[in-house]
DNA sequence: CGGCAGATTGACTAACTTCAATCTTGGTGG
DNA sequence: CCACCAAGATTGAAGTTAGTCAATCTGCCG
């Protein structure tokens, strides 16, 4: 009855799976679990499929895939890409995952996938089959309640991300990537004042809706006033104040 | 007793084929009960609550309102509104939500909207108290899967947003928003080639990432081009192909 | 050690904003 | 019903920001 669809996931490379049960599944105790009561862990155990490891640049999932299941980030960090549908070819980084963040809830929509999932390092992501989750979701009120403030939760970091690239100048929007990533590595339990930035200068412009030379002279210039240090992707913020009130 | 499509197509399909029993609320018939049994239908009917009227520019919910009721539009329009958490006073217009839509789901992420909900003409809204909807969710998969699926959609759409202030030109902009609403009003079964810009040119520009005049010269540009018609918010479009090449 | 992708920096340019001066329109009170 | 007023729209000119093009520079990986 557990039936993996391993051939449905599109990694070309081998998927290794992990023989613990995801015991240190970053889902099971981050990005699903809160507010659940034992029982219902125990009851989303049983839905949850191994981790499986994916190298730097390997693609968890393409644009039109079949959604059929859920991820969630278990180590390492992850970006999606998606590409206008005009046709030119631009193409847009939309977001940059972490450990204990979902993935692929867009997918709902139509049943594929609207973005592209590629690692930025070497990760490990967990999978869970939709349909066995959709089954834990109606027994349990308390998960379904997760699901949909995990979902909510996405659309409000997406309106976040909306009114940077609507309001915001390029210095305040780079100064709001690191402010944001800082936080987040902070709640993660990492150093949020030096951290290993895994986006090019490329991937971040994209991000931000700037150029990459841009983004290259904003950090220059932060450095220059002391804001932050900088060698390359390591990044080392020195004055927290001084970014917010960029 | 009509049965509804069964179609497992997600496209919204032409509200006029639901048009007959399109006699109280939106939700009934367009937002919610696709793909939904008949059954399913009449027990969604029975936790929708009558429609209530708000007049332009009056507020439906607002930043930090608690969230328990979810909402549908069944006439008019209605624009959602944030602000910067810098507090430095800019606001962005992030949606603008026409009949059938749903509004408010932003608000599972921790209880509280995260918007401001404003009437862009006189419109009337359907209610559901979320506590009732969600027994339903869980009482009938189809009506969590539409539920979620509208949740995804919503991010599909923020997504393109997103997109269009990232990679788009002032003018492609503009183009997009103007054939954006035409296929949503045609969607509707209204003409998709002149329409009521409800919006003034400060929250088109507010919306699309541009200032006021930069929209007044765009489309005065288009006029110019023959692309377009338009007298104030009036709009008529000539030349559609016109506008998908810009 | 060499090749190459990525990063930095500079000079120039295009796009958009800002400031400002009308012009238009819709609503309201006399 | 009309005149008036205020909000919105349009257009012009000047100013800024960020983009483009191009030339190094750096560091990583085989």
């Amino acid at each position: 009855m557990q039936t993996i669809h391993e051939t449905s996931v599109p990694l070309p490379s081998a998927p290794s799976r992990h023989a613990a049960h995801c015991s240190t599944c970053a889902l099971r105790h981050y990005c699903l679990p809160q507010g659940l009561s034992s029982e219902d862990v125990v009851r989303l155990q049983k839905v949850i499929v191994n981790a499986r490891a994916i190298k730097r640049g390997e693609t968890l999932f393409r644009v039109g895939d079949t959604f059929d299941t859920l991820y969630a980030i278990r180590s390492g960090s992850i970006k999606t890409v998606v590409s206008t549908s005009n046709g030119n070819g631009r193409e847009q980084v939309m977001g940059l995952h972490l450990s204990g963040d979902a993935l692929g809830l867009e997918g709902f929509d139509n049943g594929r996938h609207a973005c592209h999932a590629i690692a930025l390092e070497d990760s490990s992501v967990c999978l869970i089959p939709y349909v066995h989750f959709e089954r834990s979701c109606r027994e349990t009120g308390a998960i379904q309640r997760r699901l949909l403030q995990l979902m909510s939760r996405e659309m409000v970091r997406k309106t976040a991300q909306t009114l940077m690239l609507g309001t915001l100048r390029a210095d305040e929007r780079v100064a709001a990537l690191l402010l944001d990533l800082s936080g987040r590595l902070t709640r993660r339990g990492y150093a949020g004042n030096e951290f290993n930035l895994r986006l090019t200068r490329d991937d971040m412009g994209s991000f931000l809706g700037i150029t990459l030379e841009t983004v290259s002279r904003t950090l220059s210039r932060f450095q220059a006033k002391g804001l932050i240090n900088t060698n390359g992707k390591l990044i080392r913020i020195l004055d927290f104040d001084g970014l917010r009130a960029i």
